[in-house]
RNA sequence: GGGCGGGUAGCUCAGUUGGGAGAGCAUCGGCCUUACAAGCCGAGGGUCACAGGUUCAAGCCCUGUUCCGCCUACCA
């Protein structure tokens, strides 16, 4: 059999045939009703019309590790899928694809336009879902799901109107960020600000008369066609005299009021505010409480409307240079600073958005905020790691009403209907034939749709079915944990907390696991426009999914980012082909099934293995059970590499070749099956593919690795306990190895060359240790020959090292320059020198003798006096080499 | 403006109640030892950003400084 097994892993057949295995064998579905404890996971949903990138990959992985590991544990496991329907996102992609073929999206019309919108999504929209295939995602594909869904937008429109009903949804006309580029309304979130470096530009407003008035400040100019007002702060001494008075607005030939409010800081630029209620949020509210007029001058294309007079159809910021020209020309323009401030930009299109007064839905969320924040804080909602609470909480507390309308065609419409008659607003889950005001049936549905965010906030109860009362929702809801990005934490989760409060009773997620973003080498984000993507499926391509995920999962260290690049991959890919050649050897040996078989006759190796794979069982549940997924694969990566690989294997080679009599290679084989099995079983939750590979040509497994059981007390039924003496004893027996080669190492004798090693020490116990276990030096260190014996006469020519109380001394003669020697012991000598200066600072310092806790006070006067007795020992070899010298 | 995170080996980063500074990669030396050269054996390398403080003891706790990153905000 091991002749099929290639030399180097290759995982891209792996791949495709397990993969192909597990979903055709229903291994990822959950059982609607079951008697095993539920686990459930809601996938954040990537965007319909989106590609695979690094984020994905790494969001995908964590969950799916978490999913296989509690299949492992015994759970029945829901992962449920689904897309994102995103709206102005794939809105902008269709209509791009459409002006490319020359067509206006207005042209086509709305519903011919949705219709284009569903042919690219039967299209396109398997293509992100075939990507986290290829990651080897374990969804619970069946359930698939999709938020237009005929069922998700049930539950849209059932929320919708009830939060109608309840005062929490309403409409009005308020200040909203607007891009005029999607020419749509945008939630706050929704827009991203960056620094600039501005100007303040400062205008004077002549009074009534042409005579100096006062100056304002600016940085947006263009807003001054609209003005209504100059506010000032009435305890300004400087403006007392313009109380009442009007002002000329420049430009335009409109006399303006002075008002008087305290909101004015009378220390920024010159005191004088300029009120411009329709393009700035502020002074929309100080125009309401002034009973102010509302002035748009800025069109929502962008483009300045007939109130601007003779700057119509100028675009903004066009017409900002025009006023400033003009200004300047009139020498109102008095002075201009530099000034940094944040513009803000939609984050679809990266228009710069303009704050314009709009007629928009809105949610109320304060009442829906208390709840989402108190499910945190009390802490039936954990969030992991805990430092995002604050966040959290810090948003929730200052949470502003949410602008849900978008004027798009791609989305769920809005259930309301506006009455031709009366004007009254009908809102309902069924189109209704009547105005609940009029009795009418001139009804027209309102044109708008809602922010995508609005559905995905109802994900973990829409999917299952809600507002039905589903056989799902009774076995998953509320789901086990959330696993996604910080950059969501507001959009998305404090969202689906409000709504699955309010309409489940009860969180959505036990759990939440924020975890890092991924970024290239140099930590920038990656982005298609700054060119430092690492594609994901470039990377499976190149190095096979368990590389990448392994990657990932080693990496994703709570609250830092990754770092990638392609250089981390190949350590990694390097790992899961040690793995490989681990089995490949073990197959050469293993040709029956060991499950059932008893230990017996264990060697020191044996015992210790079996100490280490219980030990890192432990660990990797408790890890995975904390979300700390770096200390999972880290801890496996050691152990298989490091201790099964290049310690346990090379312990059992002589056993396995039958050089160790039949008891011991039985023995070892059978420990060999043992770990193997379930080591394989530890790792397959990161790396799924090549586990499950070498599962199938393991004699004795039956059926997918997936349906394994995940090594516990249980599972090792009383087989494998902890022994720590074995690992004491094998730390000891690896040190006396390592001094060996240490000394082979230093000293440049060849690999090849068998040496003669002498070990002394008073201590019987190692004695017997080493007595014991000598085919095991003699074989790991190269020896030709081996002596152990109390302490007596020191030999000539050799080199030493020690190890606990032994002194290992290797014959040199006729192999080295003894020179070497005295320059080798000599620096082993300083070193070991820096540490008892270090102990002894401490052991001579009364404060730490009789403070400090007694077993602390112990460990060190233990330790002082190991490396006191090392020196000595080292000394007088050195003195002895150095009279050699001397002869 | 407010808040958060970070600064540990050449690079990327671990370091969970304060008690012997770690890993991977890179570097250097030696090896085709019949699972693996995508490998094996060994070695070198750190004032834990800086300055104070608490403590018998600080990478870890406190204060300040500095640099970097991010989030957030209606001072025109």
């Amino acid at each position: 059999m091991e002749s099929m097994l290639s030399k180097g892993y290759e995982p891209h057949e792996v791949e495709k045939k397990w993969y192909t295995h597990w979903e055709t064998n229903g291994l990822f579905a959950a059982a609607e009703k079951d008697d095993r404890p539920a686990y459930s996971i809601v996938i954040p949903p990537p965007n319909v019309t989106g590609v695979l990138h690094m984020g994905h990959a790494l969001n995908i992985t964590l969950q799916d590790i978490l999913c296989r590991y509690r299949r492992l544990c015994g759970d029945n496991v829901l992962w449920m899928p689904g897309t994102d329907h995103a709206g102005i996102a794939t809105q902008n992609v269709v209509e791009r694809d459409l002006t490319a073929s020359g067509i206006d999206r207005h042209q086509l019309g709305r519903e011919k336009f949705i219709e284009k919108v569903w042919q690219w999504r039967q299209t396109y929209g398997s293509a992100i879902i075939n990507q986290l295939k290829k990651l080897g995602a374990s969804c619970d594909w069946q359930r698939e799901r999709f938020t237009m869904d005929e069922g998700l937008s049930r539950a849209v429109k059932k929320v919708f109107v009830q939060l109608h009903q309840e005062g929490l949804i309403y409409k009005g006309n308020y200040i909203i960020n607007w891009c005029p580029r999607c020419m749509t309304a945008l939630a706050d979130l929704e827009v991203e600000h960056e620094d600039h470096e501005g100007h303040l530009y400062h205008i004077m407003y002549p009074v009534a008369g042409g005579e100096k008035g006062p100056i304002v400040a600016t940085t947006r100019p263009e807003t001054m066609l609209g003005d209504t007002a100059v506010a000032v702060n009435p305890e300004d001494s400087r403006y007392a005299y313009l109380a009442g008075k009007e002002v000329e607005l420049p430009l335009t030939g409109r006399k303006i009021p002075v008002i008087s409010d305290k909101y004015v800081d009378m220390a920024f630029g010159t005191g004088a505010l300029k009120i411009t209620p329709a393009h700035d949020p502020n002074d929309f509210e100080v125009g309401r409480i002034h009973n102010l007029p509302s002035l748009k001058v800025i069109g929502d294309d962008g483009k300045m409307t007939a109130e601007a007079g003779k700057y119509e159809g100028l675009d903004r910021f066009e017409c900002r240079k025009a006023v400033l020209k003009d200004l300047e020309e009139q020498g109102l323009l008095v002075k201009i600073d530099s000034h940094d401030h944040a513009v803000g930009h939609c984050y679809r299109c990266h228009t710069v958005v303009e704050p314009n007064l709009s007629k928009q839905w809105f949610v109320k969320a304060g009442p829906l905020a208390e709840k989402a924040l108190a499910a945190v804080k009390t802490g039936r909602t954990k969030i992991v790691p805990e430092k995002w609470e604050n966040d959290y909480y810090k948003w929730l507390e200052n949470i502003r009403d949410w602008c849900i309308s978008r004027q798009i065609w791609w989305g769920h419409q809005i259930p309301a209907w506006t009455c031709g008659q009366c004007g009254g607003i009908t809102v309902a889950e069924q189109t209704p034939e009547h105005c609940s005001s009029c009795h009418s049936t001139d009804l027209v549905q309102d044109p708008d749709v809602l922010d995508t965010w609005f559905s995905s906030a109802l994900w973990p109860f829409s999917t299952m079915g809600w507002p039905d009362e589903t056989a799902l929702l009774k076995t998953f809801y509320p789901t086990s944990v959330l696993v996604t990005g910080f950059d969501i934490l507001f959009f998305w989760v404090a969202r689906m907390m409000m709504m699955g409060m309010h309409f489940m009773d009860d969180v959505p997620f036990d759990d939440v696991y924020i975890h890092a973003l991924v970024r290239d080498e140099k930590g920038k984000k990656m982005s298609k426009s700054t060119g430092n993507v690492i594609d994901p499926l470039t990377i499976i391509e190149k190095f096979g999914t368990d590389s990448l995920r392994f990657t990932l999962t080693a990496f994703a260290a709570q609250g830092r980012d990754i770092k990638l690049s392609e250089k981390r991959i190949e350590g990694y890919r390097n790992f899961i082909n040690k793995l490989w050649n681990a089995a490949r050897f073990s197959f050469m040996h293993i040709k029956q099934n060991y499950a059932s078989d008893a230990f017996s006759d264990l060697s020191l190796p044996d015992r210790w293995i079996l100490d280490r794979l219980k030990t890192v069982s432990q660990n990797m549940a408790e890890a995975l059970d904390t979300y700390r997924f770096n200390d999972a694969a880290n801890e496996l990566y050691q152990f298989v590499w490091h201790e099964f690989c290049d310690w346990y294997l090379e312990f059992i080679k002589p056993a396995l070749y039958g050089n160790k009599g039949d008891a011991e290679e039985q023995s070892s084989k059978k420990v060999l099956w043992r770990v193997l099995h379930d080591t394989l079983i530890l790792l397959h939750p990161i790396i799924p593919f090549v586990t499950e590979e070498i599962w199938h040509i393991l004699p004795g497994t039956e059926g997918s690795i997936m349906q394994a059981t995940f090594p516990s007390d249980k599972t090792m039924s009383g087989q494998i306990s902890l022994d720590p003496d074995a690992v004491r004893e094998m730390d000891l027996i690896m040190a006396v190895i390592t001094g060996v080669r240490n000394i082979r190492g230093e000293m440049n004798i060849s690999p090849s060359k068998a040496l003669d090693v002498l070990v002394q020490t008073a201590d019987e116990n190692t004695r017997n240790l080493l007595e014991q276990n000598r085919e095991f030096v003699i074989d790991l260190a190269r020896l030709d020959s081996f002596v152990v014996e109390p302490v007596g006469e020191k030999p000539k020519g050799t080199a030493t090292a020690i190890v606990e109380q032994a002194i290992i001394s290797v014959y040199l003669e006729g192999i080295i320059d003894f020179g070497q020697e005295v320059a080798r012991l000599e620096k082993e000598i300083a070193k070991i020198d820096v540490e008892i200066v270090k102990l002894d600072k401490k052991l001579t310092n009364p404060g730490f003798v009789n403070k400090a806790p007694e077993d602390v006070v112990g460990k060190v006067k233990l330790q002082h006096q190991e490396y006191v007795e090392k020196k000595e020992k080292l000394t007088a070899n050195l003195d002895r080499f150095q009279s050699l010298q001397a002869e």
